[in-house]
DNA sequence: TATTGTTATACTCTATAACTATA
DNA sequence: TATAGTTATAGAGTATAACAATA
C-alpha cells in the first residue's frame, strides 16, 4: 500500500474541487463571473450595464411602476434602487411622479430620452447571449435556461 | 381596435419582464441572490460564508497551492485573496510558507484548526443543496448541475 | 401602526495600478 | 523583463437601521 505525498497542484486543472463542483451556489458564481466578463468585453463599451439596463427596461415594459416593485422584482434592495433612479434622473432618463390616490408613492416612466436609450441598446443587449460561443449546444442552452427560470419560479415569458 | 392604456402593475407577478427572462445573466443573478439567501438563512449563525468556506476547502483538498492559483481557480481577484488570505492567517486557520525554489510564491496549508473548521462544517455546507426544498425534481436538478458545470468549464469530480 | 421611499453607515467584492522581491 | 504577491484607492452592490411623510 503506497500513500502518496500530494504534491501541490502546479495548473488550474490540477486543482481538485471535489464536491465543491456540485454546489449549487459555487457553479452559479461560477457561471455568472463568466457571462458578466463577456459582457463588458462585449458592450461594456456603451457604459450599458446589466443592472441598470435591466431597470430601464423594466420600466419600459412598466410604465408607472413603483420603485418598490421594481426592487422586489428584481432583488435589488430599496435602499440601493433609490440611487439607481436619482442616477437615471439625473441623466434625464427617468421620470417620477406622485399618484394622488397614494401620496406615499412613486411612479416610473421612462422619459424619451429613456426610451431612446432602451431601444438603442436592446438588440445589442438580447442578442449578445445568442453571438457569444458557448460549450452548450442550442438544445443544451434551451434547457439551462427552462431550469433556471423553474428554479427562480419564473414562466418563461419569451416562449410561450 | 382597442388600444389598451398599460395599468401599473400592482404585484410581482404582474410585472412584465418578456425578453429579460431569457437573459442568461439575469437568470443566473436571481438564481445566486435565492440561492445565497437560503444558505445565509441556513448556515449564516455559524459564521459560514460560501466564499470564505470555499477557499478554506480548496487548500483543504490541495496543501500547498499558491496562493495565486487559488485565486485563479476560484475566479477571485488577487488582491481580494491577498486580504481573505491574511484574515484566516489572523485567525489561525492557515500556514504560509515560502518554498525554497521560489522564493516569489507562497505555498498554503491549514493548521489543525484549519482542517477542523473545514470537517466541522463540510457536512453543513455540502448538504445545504440537499436539504432545501427547490421547484426542481431530483432529475431536473442533476440536469442543472451537468449543464451549469459543462457551461463554466467543469467536468464534474463527484460522478466520474 | 404600517408602508413608501429616503438617508446614513458599514461591509464585501471588484477593478486597477503601482509597488517589492524575486526569477 | 516577467512573475508572485502586496498595497492603496475607487467603485459597485449589499445589509441594516433609523427617519419623514403618508396611509
Amino acid at each position: 500500500m503506497t500513500r502518496t505525498i500530494p504534491r501541490p497542484p502546479a495548473s488550474m486543472e490540477d486543482v481538485a474541487l471535489d464536491r465543491l463542483s456540485g454546489s449549487l451556489g459555487f457553479l452559479l458564481r461560477l457561471a455568472q463571473v463568466q457571462v458578466f466578463e463577456a459582457f463588458f468585453e462585449d458592450l461594456g463599451q456603451y457604459g450599458l450595464r446589466p443592472g441598470e439596463f435591466s431597470v430601464l427596461y423594466v420600466i419600459h415594459l412598466n410604465p408607472g411602476i413603483r420603485q418598490g416593485l421594481l426592487a422586489q422584482r428584481l432583488r435589488i434592495k430599496r435602499a440601493h434602487m433609490t440611487k439607481m433612479i436619482r442616477n437615471f434622473e439625473e441623466r434625464g432618463l427617468i421620470a417620477r411622479r406622485t399618484p394622488d390616490d397614494d401620496r406615499r408613492a412613486i411612479e416610473l416612466r421612462l422619459t424619451p430620452e429613456g426610451e431612446g436609450f432602451v431601444s438603442a441598446h436592446a438588440e445589442a443587449f438580447f442578442s449578445h447571449d445568442a453571438r457569444r460561443p458557448t460549450p452548450l449546444d442550442p438544445k443544451e442552452q434551451a434547457q439551462l435556461f427552462a431550469l433556471l427560470q423553474k428554479y427562480v419560479g419564473l414562466t418563461p415569458e419569451t416562449t410561450p
